[in-house]
DNA sequence: TGAGGTACACTAGTATACAAGATTCCCTCA
DNA sequence: TGAGGGAATCTTGTATACTAGTGTACCTCA
């Protein structure tokens, strides 16, 4: 089942038309969620756009039922804010909020990859290596949502060796807060260095140099902010605070 | 408007009775999520409980629509699981989950103390013995509920004091894991010296002793899992793993 | 007595209907 | 021409109805 109107009503609401391969054995609302999330993560919906529940679901074809379950999430996770009976957006990226969870995803990784140095083995080590060759392949082959999605199984990658995968998910959530600052980033060229920062962590790794490890992670979570000025002057409606 | 049935069907089912105060200018759905929170991390809801749509909607006199909102995200908390077509029951504590959002809460909390002896002031200072007071208070009055608030309280006041609030929710969320072995720790006469300690911590801050808080903050996060295995024989019916 | 099958009473997921507040736009009246 | 009022149409929140899958208990039949 594919539902993705190819008519629609309002023509000023082709920005967010969004396109969902069902699959009947799952919910409605999780692959609702995952694909509003991607979009907005994605800057496909960028921040500020009109989350009608209505139009969502004429869209993809069901009730609002399950997009509701699904908006009630994005909430939760700070991509959506709902004004009640006045309208559902896409949020402003809020400079306190990409400050904040910056900091969380920083202390969590790099208090997981001193772990993941004490635990490290040939084992972990092969694991992250081959995730960090295909993030490499889908550069060169200019998939830029298979390179993010390695580039997230990269990263949690490290929580495995560190054997605190339940902590990814926390990481996860606070990326997502500040990940579309990183695509506004990506779009500058910077998708090469990332795969080069990998490859330093997983040199200093493989090399028992836990200082190297954690310099190489800080100094690679560390790129993206030092050009959000940039980045605010040039998408300065996205942004608010 | 109370909703509170006084008599409900089925006997066996007293021990998840809930109170809610309505307060029309809210929305239900958040009063609900509320009162199942506490419910369930005070262990008046404990482990397994049977969380059916039906009969919480009968209860407390509202339609399935707020509480399905409510346990939607209580799932996203980690606190209740649903399984389509069986039933939606208090999340098991997971031992692995414990450990892992132990480890999160641990390390944010150190992090942000460290930001916070930074930017110490004897104004945050006054806010923090504040707290600390009326906690103490509390204690002395055996208002359990009271207690637990101001203990969030003391630990949001360090993140405030740290110029960084918004990592509050974040820790809030790991600690809403944690804390129904907190709960069960804290009938062991625990509580004395849980004000001790954070005395303890606030008084290194004043002393201008960095190294001595992050001490005292470890030392005081790390009270409850020494005696978890305590817990497990005592309350092994609620564990998994 | 025991085993198998069927009917019923549950569950959560989804669809639809209704309620109530917010906004817009047009129409009326001064 | 301008300002105020009101209806139509948005929005989300809540209530109810329906669907489909699950487990159990009882009943039938061997």
């Amino acid at each position: 089942m594919t539902a993705a109107l190819a008519e629609t009503e309002d023509e000023n609401d082709a920005l967010l038309r969004l396109t969902i391969h069902f699959d009947r054995r799952r919910q409605v609302s999780d692959q609702v969620y995952e694909a509003l999330k991607k979009a907005i993560v994605a800057l496909r919906l960028p921040p500020g756009t009109s989350i009608s529940e209505n139009r969502i679901c004429r869209q993809i074809g069901v009730s609002r039922t399950p997009v509701r379950s699904a908006i009630i999430r994005l909430v939760e996770d700070g991509l959506i804010e709902v004004f009640p009976q006045k309208g559902s957006f896409v949020a402003p990226i809020k400079l306190s909020a990409v400050r904040d969870n910056h900091f969380i995803r920083k202390s969590l990784e790099l208090s997981v990859l001193r772990r993941a140095a004490e635990a490290w083995s040939p084992d972990r080590a092969a694991r992250s290596r081959q995730i960090l060759a295909r993030q490499a392949a889908a550069l060169e082959a200019e998939d830029l949502e298979a390179f993010h999605e390695l580039d997230e199984a990269f990263h949690r990658s490290l929580c495995e060796a560190a054997g605190l995968e339940g902590v990814w998910s926390t990481i996860q959530i606070a990326k997502a807060r500040v990940d579309r600052v990183h695509r506004m980033a990506a779009v500058q060229g910077r998708l090469p260095l990332v795969v080069e920062e990998h490859r330093a962590i997983l040199d200093a790794l493989d090399a028992g140099d836990r200082e190297g490890a954690e310099a190489s992670l800080d100094y690679h979570l560390e790129r993206a902010p030092t050009i959000l000025e940039t980045l605010i002057g040039a998408h300065d409606r996205y942004f608010v605070d």
